[in-house]
RNA sequence: GGGCCGUUAACUCAGGUGGUAGAGUAUCUGCCUUUUAAGCAGAGAGUCGCUGGUUCGAGUCCAGCACGGCCCA
């Protein structure tokens, strides 16, 4: 039985054929010398003639993307991390050995050029090949040149195929890296320092969520993949770092879905002294000078809704949206029974459940879809909340807001609680809850309260979903699409 | 976890009611020295996702499983 398809034999006879002939197909020697796009930029104006005076040597590089054969002669386009540009191997000028081999390349391959430019016919600034030498040998043939490689699946398990083949592919990810620089950059003009904090901890906390366990052989412990950087962070605070921010992966173990990825990217950061009414407004200032540095505007397209981030984005506590947006009386809102009733009627779990729970699923299944434009969200229930500060008026509730956008939740914002006897409460409260059946709830974190115990300064701090953010900034459906190796279910053997 | 849809050549896709698989691209051979979806002539390429079942006969019908997508929880 083969397990090869005839094309990869085929390839293979080539490259042995090739090797035999003495050529090195891997070589690491080539010296390239001019990208491709900077060589077309450069002729950009010129006339054919003026190409033709022009002596200069052009040294370049890139992978053979289509091959057009005219018995003695041939053109390619070759691709780089520039662009694509237009070779023409010509027999007489590269010697007919030197010929005999180049037909043995395929598309596919890393060549390296030697030549000049000049304009053919059709008006294509082309390089006039003087050597072609192969750099890197390909044995896989690339997908098809018209429609490409369209099977999700490939696109995501060969994510290397997805990135050669499909240009706009490639530019959500150089997106991607923009927009987290910027938002570094941002962060650093504000003030604050880049920190790395552990990702492996042996006690999971920071937000409600079952983590991944793993096992340190040489210490002989458990440890947890995070999932949030945040009693970390705060640790920072107590330490006297006073604005700290950390982007990097959270792991969570639960559902993949088109807004969820077990691994994803957070923004978080803490500022001493502040309080989540300062952050409001900074999040409109970083999100707004992150969209005008990448798309150039403060209106932006996402799945065919028009989104407008001009400043300044209104703000609803919890239960006035519930009202606005949700639908609900406001008797309804304010009266415990009417909720977990109307909860009920919507097929959610409400006994033994916190109100605040009941009342941020029916926030979930009402509201949040209908948030289209950025809108903040306040008053959070303390019950939800449990590292968050109280609020001064009402004790049942805390100082906290969520920003909601095109639909998801995309930042999470609180005045820190930096009480400790109060930590301590609501840690043993969860503690209480984890002993209910609740596999999301917090962790016991006694060296986090110890921390606090030596006193943290007055803080606010925030995170920030950037798979999110990503998507938005490039209209695209699914954080699959944003995440360069999402997982999937092994493939099968 | 539930529902619906998909899985056929390296890629993109066709294959009414069951009768031993097709196209384009890619590949190979021949001709062709300014083409660009190059062209012309010819050729090869498939465990039809997997396992069972029904049937004289299954890509097609049935069941289970795997992987993926969308929707719901």
């Amino acid at each position: 039985m083969s397990e090869e398809s005839q094309v990869l034999r085929q390839r293979k006879q080539k490259a042995e054929e090739l090797r035999q002939a003495g050529v090195e197909l891997y070589p690491n020697d080539f010296r390239v010398q001019d990208r491709l796009a900077d060589i077309k930029h450069r002729y950009e104006d010129k006339n054919a003639e003026a190409l033709e005076e022009e002596g200069r040597i052009f040294v370049c590089a890139g992978r053979i993307m289509s091959m057009r054969s005219f018995g003695r002669a041939t053109f390619m386009h070759i691709k780089d991390e520039s662009g694509l540009l237009q070779i023409y191997v010509k027999r007489d000028l590269i010697g007919k050995e030197e010929y005999r081999l180049f037909k043995k390349m395929d598309i596919g391959d890393f060549v390296g050029v030697r030549g000049t430019v000049f304009c053919t016919n059709t008006g294509e600034l082309t390089i006039m090949a003087q050597e072609v030498r192969i750099l890197s040998k390909s044995l896989r043939p690339l997908p098809e040149k018209w429609h490409g490689l369209r099977d999700v699946e490939i696109r995501y398990r060969q994510r290397y195929v997805d990135l050669i083949v499909n240009d706009s592919v490639r530019e959500v990810f150089i997106k991607r890296s923009k927009i987290i620089q910027k938002i570094q950059s941002f962060m650093r003009d504000h003030g604050f320092i880049e920190v790395e904090t552990p990702m492996m901890q042996p006690i999971p906390g920071g937000a409600t969520a079952r983590p991944f366990k793993t096992f340190h052989n040489a210490l002989g412990i458990d440890l947890f993949l995070r999932i949030a950087p945040e009693l970390y962070l705060k640790r920072l605070l107590v330490g006297g770092l006073e604005r700290v921010f950390e982007i990097n992966r959270n792991f969570r173990n639960e559902g993949i879905s088109f807004q969820h990825n077990p691994e994803f990217t957070m923004l978080e950061f803490y500022q001493a002294y502040a309080t989540y009414e300062d952050l409001i407004p900074f999040t409109e200032e970083m999100v707004c000078s992150i969209a005008q540095q990448i798309n150039g505007s403060l209106k932006l397209t996402y799945q065919g809704k028009e989104i407008d981030l001009s400043r300044p984005w209104p703000r609803y506590s919890l239960k006035e949206a519930l009202a606005i947006f949700g639908g609900l009386e406001s008797t309804e809102v304010e009266n415990e029974a009417k909720l977990r009733t109307k909860a009920e009627s919507l097929g959610i779990t409400v006994a033994g459940q916190d109100s605040g729970k009941v009342i941020t699923k029916l926030f979930d299944l009402l509201v949040e879809p209908k948030l289209e434009q950025p809108t903040f969200i306040t008053h959070y229930p303390l019950d939800v909340s449990p590292l968050s500060r109280r609020n001064q008026a009402d004790p049942s509730l805390v100082d906290r807001f969520e920003l909601f956008l095109a639909g998801y939740e995309i930042a999470n914002g609180f005045s820190e609680l930096n009480d400790p006897v109060d930590q301590k409460e609501r840690f043993l409260q969860q503690v209480e809850a984890r002993k209910a059946g609740d596999e999301e709830a917090h962790y016991m974190d006694e060296d986090y309260i110890r921390a606090l115990e030596y006193g943290m300064p007055p803080a606010a701090g925030e995170g920030v979903g950037i798979d999110r953010l990503v998507m938005l900034f490039t209209d695209l459906p699914s954080i699959r699409e944003v995440i360069l190796f999402p997982h999937l279910r092994p493939e099968s053997t």
